[in-house]
DNA sequence: AGAATAGTGTCTTTCAGACAGTATAAG
DNA sequence: CTTATACTGTCTGAAAGACACTATTCT
C-alpha cells in the first residue's frame, strides 16, 4: 500500500505502526424474536406472545460462563453491515430477517482482550430461524430470554447489557414510529394481532379505540389496507376468534411525524 | 496483555497478528451551523437564516484539494464519543455545541490509506464558534457551505458526500421529532423565530396556523412555555417585528410520537 | 395613514375518547 | 343460550384548517 504521511489530520498506521491501532472491530447482534405460544383455553384466542433475545453462553476466556451477544470480527474485505449479515446468517442459517445498525461501543477497557470496538446491530428474526441454531451448533449453549431476564437476572459479558438495553429502547421507538411491526406479523393479519404485537414490544401502549382509529381516521390511511380477494370481497380470518375479523396488510407508506403539527 | 485464543467466536489479534486489524478508526464530524444575516429592509424583520456545513480543504494525499469533514483518529485511551468531542473542541476552541452519533462508514476501499473505519457524528454549533477556527488555523482552508453546495457542487473526499447526506436527513428528522431546534435558538425566542428555524432545516415544513396550534392545543402543551417576568407578566420582544411578540422557551419535555394513535 | 408583523374570532370538518349496543361464530 | 371476539352507533369535546378580522408598533 502506498503511504504518504504528510497529512496532519489523519495519520493511518498500517505499515509504520507509529500509532496504535484497534485490535479488532466485531459486529455484535442483538437478535430479537417474538415467540408465539398457544393458550390452552376452550375457545379460540390469540396466542401468548413474548419478546425474546438470543444469547450465547461463552465457553472461554474472557467472560467464560457468561451470556453474550452473538458476533464476529469484521474482515478487511467487507463492510461492517456485511459482517453483521454474515454473522446473522451463520447464526440462523437463513438469509432473511430485518437487520439494522444500532451503534458503536468503544469505552476503553470494555474488552480485556485489547482495544476492541464493537459495532452493534439488532435483528428481528422468526422463531423457527433460531431453532436451526440450537440444533446445529452443539458447541455452544444458546438461550432465548425475555428482556427482563436478560437485563436483570443474567450475568452478561462485556458491556452487552448496555447494548441490549439500547437495542430494546430503539426497537420500542421503532415499533411506534415505523412499520417494523410487519417483521413480526404474517403478510395478512388482523388488527387484534397487530395491537398485540405492538403491546408486546411496548407494554405502555394502550389504545382503547385501536380498531376504530386505524380504520376511520384519514391521517392513518395509507399505513394499512384491507386485504380483498380477486372479486374485491374483503378477506376474513377466524383463526383467533369466533367472529371472523378483517385481514389487513401494510402498505409501504409510513408517515413522517412531527411534534409541532 | 494476556491472550487466550481458544474462543471460536471472537478472535482478537493484537499480539499474534494472525488476523488483519483495521488501520485506524477516526471520528468524522458533520458540523452544522445556522447562519444569521440581517436583511436590509426599512422595517424590522427576521434575519435570513441558512443551514451550513463546515468543511476543510485537504492539502495532502489522499484526496488533496478536495473538501472533507473535520475528523481525527481515536486513541486507545478514549471512547469514540470522546474522540469526537476532542475533535470538536479542537475545531472550534469551545466545549459547547450539541454532538450526536450518526453512524459507521466502513465500505472496503473507502480510504486509499488502508482499512479505515469512520465513525461519523454530527454537531450543531453556533456561527461564532467557527470563526475561531477560521482565524486560528492558517494551515488549512476552511469553508462554510449550504447543503446544496456541499452535495452538488463540491468535490468531496472519500465517502463524505454520503455522510453529509445521511447527517442532513437525520437532522431534518430530529428537527421535527425532537426539540433540537433549541440548539439553534436563544434561550428565549418568538414563535416566528422557531417557525423560521424549522423551515430553514426542513423546507417542506408548512404550517399556516403554526402559532395557533402551538398555543392552543393541549397535546402540544409542555413542549414550550411562555416566558414571564418576576411579577408573572408575559415577556415580549419587538426585536424582529413592529408589534411585540410573546417570548417562549423550551421545557425539557418532548412527546413520544406514534404512527398508530 | 400605511406597512408590517402578531395574534384572535369564527366556522366547518375531522378526530379522540368513552361506552353502550349489535354481529358472528363456537361450544 | 352463553361466551368470546369483532366490530358499529352515538354523543361530547378537542383539534385541524381556512380566512377574515383586530392589535401594536414603526415610519
Amino acid at each position: 500500500m502506498v503511504m504518504n504521511m504528510t497529512d496532519n489530520e489523519q495519520k493511518p498506521n498500517s505499515n509504520t505502526k507509529k500509532y496504535r491501532t484497534p485490535d479488532g472491530v466485531p459486529a455484535d447482534i442483538v437478535m430479537f424474536t417474538l415467540t408465539k405460544r398457544e393458550r390452552k383455553t376452550v375457545t379460540k384466542t390469540l396466542p401468548i406472545r413474548e419478546l425474546k433475545v438470543m444469547l450465547i453462553r461463552r465457553r472461554s476466556w474472557p467472560c467464560a460462563g457468561m451470556w453474550a451477544l452473538p458476533g464476529g470480527f469484521c474482515r478487511e474485505s467487507e463492510s461492517i453491515y456485511d459482517a453483521a449479515k454474515r454473522e446473522l446468517k451463520e447464526e440462523t442459517g437463513v438469509d432473511g430477517g430485518h437487520l439494522e445498525y444500532l451503534g458503536v461501543y468503544s469505552t476503553p477497557g470494555r474488552d480485556p482482550r485489547g482495544w476492541i470496538i464493537s459495532q452493534a446491530f439488532y435483528a428481528l428474526v422468526e422463531e423457527w430461524m433460531l431453532e436451526h441454531r440450537q440444533a446445529a451448533d452443539d458447541a455452544e449453549e444458546v438461550g432465548l430470554f425475555t428482556i427482563e431476564e436478560a437485563l436483570e437476572e443474567l450475568e452478561l459479558a462485556f458491556d452487552h447489557r448496555d447494548i441490549i438495553l439500547d437495542a430494546y429502547r430503539k426497537i420500542q421507538h421503532q415499533m411506534l414510529q415505523t412499520t417494523i411491526a410487519k417483521q413480526f406479523l404474517p403478510e395478512h393479519f388482523t388488527l387484534s394481532e397487530l395491537y398485540q404485537v405492538i403491546q408486546t414490544v411496548v407494554p405502555e401502549f394502550k389504545e382503547p379505540n385501536f380498531i376504530r382509529k386505524i380504520t376511520s381516521t384519514r391521517s392513518r390511511q395509507g399505513i394499512l389496507e384491507e386485504v380483498r380477494d380477486e372479486n374485491g370481497k374483503p378477506l376474513n380470518s377466524n383463526q383467533y376468534s369466533q367472529r371472523p375479523a378483517q385481514l389487513y396488510r401494510f402498505t409501504d407508506h409510513a408517515p413522517l411525524l412531527s411534534i409541532y403539527t
